[in-house]
DNA sequence: TTCTAACAGATTGTTAACAATTTGTGGTAT
DNA sequence: ATACCACAAATTGTTAACAATCTGTTAGAA
């Protein structure tokens, strides 16, 4: 592995935004962290630095490190970015698809439902973003899974900002684009992807958000 | 400003690399550059972790940072990219473009013109870069137009590595592309550039790579 | 000559101490 | 009660020293 103490810092952090338990404007403390991971704060203050150039972290000169808060124009413009993005990747996907890849999709649309009807939804959304990750996976383009990585993980605290209730991906869409796929119908794959994430855009709401005053320890540590 | 003395070591290597003064594989020596920046270790370590998270630093563990060297598939992936998002931006710039806009394009393109026939390939390549930047400014969408930037520099890794002798974006396409925008002529405007994108992409060819030697202080010296 | 091993120098990695800035608290005056 | 100021605590920013690792050179043996 690279560099593994920073990585892991980079890594725990991005998943906790990603399932939704930081939530955008969380004070991210130098010592909370170095404590948390038993390193020293120059590991930390690195990992804040990689985390501020995927633009999930805000950094405050001489206030510190936050969670990103997107405004309703940057939550616009990631939804557009994702069409941009995922539409590629989608053709990739129906391009490349073996038989395997589709039952791994298959698979994965089996353990979103399960999760989905057991009523864990921190479990289904994180198989949601998941779902997604898979296709760019599918799609094998490096540059734009990787992208995509970073875009839903905003999408995550953009829906964590303004998302009503119970926002998350419908996974008969899931399902339905799964099919599309199969059948090697790119066309169809397609619309239905894009109608997908206008959906998903569709859900949220712009209103006013309110400070955050989570504690980081007890968040952290509930990750896998 | 957010963190000025990292900020303005990241930019400067950043466009060192755009300009093609930085070609892939130059070691980044820590020392050399806190030289060159009069700043110390700790700035420049963090420095070289914002631009590993942008993709144009690797860093070797216990080695050292280099630029990045990217393989051919990363090369395919990442034309690939900007073929995705660049179709997206030229939508949104055909749409939004104000008179004024078109007016910013068409002085950009002359001056690319005065650049090339003057021989002067270092500013041209900068103004090349530059007119794609400046129709994703003009598309008005910051996510996209912030990973063109990124996919720009890594573009121009590429070209350094694997470009033939004059690779260059043929700056008639460009005209033709603004006429098309001038008109509102969507349909043009996103056929030119997808082909225009196809042609920089076919003025490469892969090759073995040689281990890179340079001295990092004068690249640097001679940005703006 | 060629290969190996040991050493010295240079470079990266880690840590702790100190400085500067901000934040919260308590007291005082209006 | 409220506004304001001063002080203390906490947090971020900076720097230097030290440890670990790698690189290149030199000497010696096959």
């Amino acid at each position: 592995m690279d560099r593994p103490q920073e990585d892991i810092i980079v890594e725990h952090i991005l998943d906790a935004i990603a399932d939704q338990r930081l939530r955008a404007g969380t004070k991210l403390a130098e010592q909370a962290l170095s404590d948390f991971f038993s390193c020293n704060r120059a590991h930390v203050r690195r990992a804040l630095a990689t985390l501020a150039a995927h633009r999930v972290v805000e950094h405050k000169p001489n206030r510190g490190a936050f969670v990103a808060t997107p405004t309703p124009e940057e939550a616009r413009d990631v939804f557009q970015a994702r069409r941009a993005i995922e539409t590629t990747i989608g053709r990739n996907a129906v391009r490349n698809a073996t038989p395997a890849d589709i039952d791994r999709l298959r698979t994965h649309l089996a353990e979103e439902q399960t999760a989905r009807q057991g009523g864990n939804r921190p479990r289904a959304i994180r198989l949601s973003r998941g779902f997604h990750l898979l296709l760019a996976q599918i799609g094998r383009n490096a540059v734009l899974a990787h992208y995509l990585d970073e875009l839903t993980m905003r999408t995550s605290l953009i829906i964590g900002l303004y998302g009503s209730g119970g926002t998350l991906c419908a996974d008969d869409e899931h399902a339905r684009i799964v099919d599309a796929i199969a059948e090697g119908n790119e066309t169809e794959a397609l619309e239905l992807l894009d109608r997908h994430l206008r959906h998903i855009e569709q859900g949220i709401e712009f209103r006013e958000t309110r400070p955050q005053t989570d504690i980081l320890s007890s968040i952290l540590a509930a990750g896998g």
